[in-house]
DNA sequence: GAAGCATTGTGAAATGTACCACAAAATCTT
DNA sequence: AAGATTTTGTGGTACATTTCACAATGCTTC
């Protein structure tokens, strides 16, 4: 039986961790999560490449960049792993997340059930629409957005997500910034300019579906 | 002033174009598609490379993988490289779309308007949700997942949307993939499993916000 | 407890991607 | 109409990522 290992350090505080890998650490620890759902304690670069679609020497090499997580001949203790790529991402914590825009994306994303455990949290919405502020979307109140910068700036809020229009998205973005947001995942389909030290990360259907459609006869 | 260019032709048929560049063409188009609403008719590799925050050369070398679309000195006409990136994306017509999944997700997929112009219309939705059954979303009435397969492949509907729990995500992409289905835009948090010739993409907010909080101190 | 099997972590090689820098060509200026 | 300016397309180079392949290690079996 596999023991935990003691003493286990994470790298990385020197090295430089390249983006791409850091962007397979999610994919790796959920379907980690999922293993352990199925009660499954140990699995191997090979299996769980299988699940993922991944070569097993790309995830031995991606694990390696922050530590020696797994045992020669066994493999990799499940609940070990989740616990070290947790501490990685730095969601062995629980962060704090606004929505802005509540249509039908804003109040999806503040009822989505699948943030639990999973490191965020939402915790309130706005909207700039009269008719909708005051509105009730999955017990947050949706505020103004007008009061946007004190309201996350008072709450320490470092994560946004942005549903709103795309001729809004780039002002209620420098809007968050100034707020102290660092991290912003923007649906709205435009490329946003931030500075240095802020993060963006894109979801545009339509850009996913053309990319596919490339590859259509 | 520019003109039109005349007999140009795409490559690409012969030449194997990298996954990563065709995964820009929807972001350059995007933003061509922002000039030309704002009435702009010619830009330059340059200043569209900073609207993207994408090198100069990168862009120009992207492009000429298809073709020549530029002229020296000028730059490139927006209209005309917006009818190149569509053809090249096979965009230069509509796509029909199914929407698999009800819920928040779903519903706000099928009535999106961003997809007009784009290249995709949503064109049914399913559940198997027997209150869901029957009821009206954005003009579509909602239909039992099990006619699924013969819908779609009456329609000859070849790109799907998945917006349903993650635990019978892989069982409703496998009817898909038997009813014709060869782009899949998945929306649970699992990994699928499809055979050579379908092609996914991957949408979960956690996923993009684990990616974000790696850099967040 | 020795032999066989499984699996890691990792240098080295292979492959893939981005950037540089410039000749060529088109336009602009005077 | 000649020189200055702009900007493309691209060969070459530098950098990044993936894959290979194997020594080392830890289980399992007999």
């Amino acid at each position: 039986m596999l023991q935990l290992q003691k003493g286990v350090q994470l790298l990385m505080d020197n090295k430089q961790i390249p983006d791409i890998v850091v962007g397979r650490l999610p994919l790796y620890l959920r379907t980690l999560q999922k293993m352990a759902r199925e009660t499954i304690q140990v699995t191997s670069s090979l299996e769980l490449g299988e699940r993922l679609g991944i070569s097993a020497a790309q995830i031995r090499k991606d694990l390696s960049q922050f530590g020696e997580f797994g045992k020669q001949g066994t493999g990799y203790n499940i609940p070990f792993l989740i616990e070290r790529i947790r501490e990685i991402l730095h969601i062995d914590r629980v962060w704090d997340v606004a929505v802005v825009g509540a249509g039908d994306v804003g109040r999806a994303l503040a009822r989505y059930q699948g943030f639990a455990d999973r490191g965020f949290r939402v915790v309130m919405i706005f909207d700039n629409n009269p008719d909708v502020i005051g509105t009730l979307v999955a017990d947050f109140t949706v505020q103004n957005t007008a009061g946007l910068v004190e309201a996350i700036q008072n709450a320490g809020i470092k994560v946004a997500m942005v549903s709103v229009p795309a001729d809004q998205a780039q002002s209620v973005t420098d809007q968050l910034i100034s707020a102290g947001v660092k991290a912003i995942l923007n649906y709205a389909p435009i490329s946003l300019s931030v500075p240095e030290g802020v993060w963006v990360q894109y979801i545009d259907p339509a850009v996913h579906l053309q990319r596919m459609a490339f590859y259509l006869a």
